[in-house]
DNA sequence: TGAAATGTTGGGGCG
DNA sequence: ACGCCCCAACATTTC
């Protein structure tokens, strides 16, 4: 029998620097493997044409070479996560296998699956926290309860972090590993080829973003000098105003406990408005975590049962940007060309789906889930619950947004529209956020006519949400 | 992390 | 000079 080694399993972690799995496994003291598997059991219901496995794919590339150079051998596994792991994790004799814990109702499923065969190979896995700051049931009320309002959360969770958090800085034990690996048995460096996307079911695509930790470091560098201006930048579309860090965050380029790191360092508005962004993040996967049924209904039980209007043609109208309110349609169409929208967008684009098309936010949901490079499950659920009006801590029912209000607001001048609505770039910056009004006859090159009146529609979407519901 | 409806105020035009 | 009206501009309430 070979020499036992410690296996540590990447997932949404694809990274080496400040690494929990990783660090935790070389405190483990015995020589370390890697692994990742392509998951069939998530793969197969993803589109050849998913942008996420090119992103992926390259995060993956550079990860290994990185791990390469601390001879730490990356096994690419395709196939089912459940069947692989114990099966890798037996032929290279684990003692351990090490992940980050991760907080979606199916990774649960799968991971207490691959626990308790493990065990039954007289393996353990070790769960650490590596993808939030505060795990789970970290932050809870005085109750024990978990919350359900962001701003006590968000005082208790600061709290939280200034207790756990003091003095804390990012490092790495590198030196260590190196001495670990020296041990390492011959079997575990004979891992196979990095399989190219083809081999796995998948084209490559374009992307707007690269993967890779390389590249995320890159964004982070970019980002950091616009700090100062993030809370003012931030909601205009056409500007350079956000991070633009949030694919990274999915897929764990980057260290989350980093980045608040770096916000806590700099000391003003714009820092203290992202840190609250990241910890939005960390209240959306606590209550996933707490709330599993989310993904599936309403949160709110008085909204489950709302009679949607549901009218195919105009969920169409929408995923393809042919609605006829010009903000919209540049945002639907930014995200089906790019995989990427704006947050003010998305905030824009789910109010009227939902209130103006009067459409179930679960549809829009699904929407963004095949969309979104930096795609989510509980943050694409807390934000559609909340412009729904349906989750927690959401926005009432009676807060509906004007889409030419917020165009007017936002893109004032008209940029973002243009940028990706040409059949509009000719128009003022008076008409082309509603291009229907003006007095004087306009060609807009096929635009369409709006496809709903606001108006009508908004006391529409009152009264639906008016109506008392069986609970 | 709204917007519309309604209410209040105050300046200016005007008889 | 004075009252009246109009209507921004702002504030408050309502959905």
């Amino acid at each position: 029998m070979n020499t036992p080694i410690t296996l540590v399993w990447f997932r949404r972690d694809l990274r080496t620097f400040d690494h929990t799995a990783l660090q935790t496994a070389i405190r483990r003291s015995l020589p370390i493997a890697a692994v990742f598997v392509f998951d069939t059991d998530i793969l197969n219901r993803l589109p050849e044409n998913d942008r996420r496995l090119t992103f992926m794919h390259d995060c993956l590339t550079e990860l290994q070479a990185a791990l390469q150079q601390k001879n730490v051998p990356l096994w690419l596994l395709h196939g089912r996560a459940e069947i692989e792991i114990p099966a890798l994790a037996q032929r290279l004799n684990a003692a351990a296998v090490v992940c980050a814990e991760d907080y979606e109702p199916q990774a649960i499923v799968r991971d207490n699956h691959v626990w308790r065969t493990l065990d039954a190979q007289g393996c353990t896995l070790v769960r650490v926290t590596d993808q939030v700051l505060l795990p789970k049931a970290s932050v809870m009320t005085q109750q024990g309860r978990p919350y359900t309002v962001f701003t006590t959360y968000k005082k208790a969770w600061l709290q939280t972090y200034a207790r756990l958090y003091a003095g804390w800085q990012p490092h790495d034990d590198w030196d260590t590993l190196a001495a670990l690996q020296q041990r390492l048995p011959e079997n575990a460096c004979q891992t196979p080829p990095l399989p190219n996307l083809p081999a796995i079911g998948f084209t490559r695509q374009s992307l707007m973003q690269q993967g890779g930790e390389t590249a995320a470091q890159k964004l982070l560098g970019d980002f950091l000098p616009r700090l100062p201006l993030y809370h003012i930048a931030r909601d205009f579309p056409a500007k350079k105003g956000v991070s633009y860090l949030a694919a990274h965050l999915r897929f764990g380029t980057l260290s989350v406990r980093h980045l608040v790191y770096l916000a806590r360092q700099t000391d003003n508005e714009g820092a203290a408005v992202w840190l609250s962004e990241l910890i939005w993040r960390e209240f959306y996967q606590q209550f996933l975590y707490h709330h599993p049924n989310v993904v599936h209904e309403s949160f709110r039980p008085e909204y489950r049962t709302l009679g949607w209007h549901n009218n195919p043609e105009w969920l169409e109208r929408w995923q393809t940007g042919q609605t006829g309110y010009p903000i919209v349609d540049a945002a639907m169409r930014q995200l089906a060309h790019s995989g990427y929208m704006h947050n003010r967008l998305r905030m824009i684009v789910a109010s009227f789906l939902v209130k103006d098309l009067l459409n179930d936010w679960r549809q829009g949901e699904a929407w963004f889930a095949a969309q979104l490079l930096d795609f989510d499950l509980a943050a694409n659920n807390g934000g559609w619950q909340w412009a729904a009006s349906t989750g927690c801590d959401a926005q009432p029912y009676f807060r509906i947004f004007n889409p030419v209000t917020q165009s007017q607001k936002f893109d004032p001048d008209g940029t973002f529209i243009k940028r990706y609505v040409p059949e509009l770039a000719h128009l003022s910056k008076e008409v082309i956020h509603a291009p229907w009004k003006a007095k004087t006859s306009i060609n807009t090159h096929g635009y369409p006519p709006p496809l709903v009146d606001h108006a009508a529609q908004r006391e529409k979407a009152l009264a639906l949400f008016n109506q008392p519901q069986p609970t």
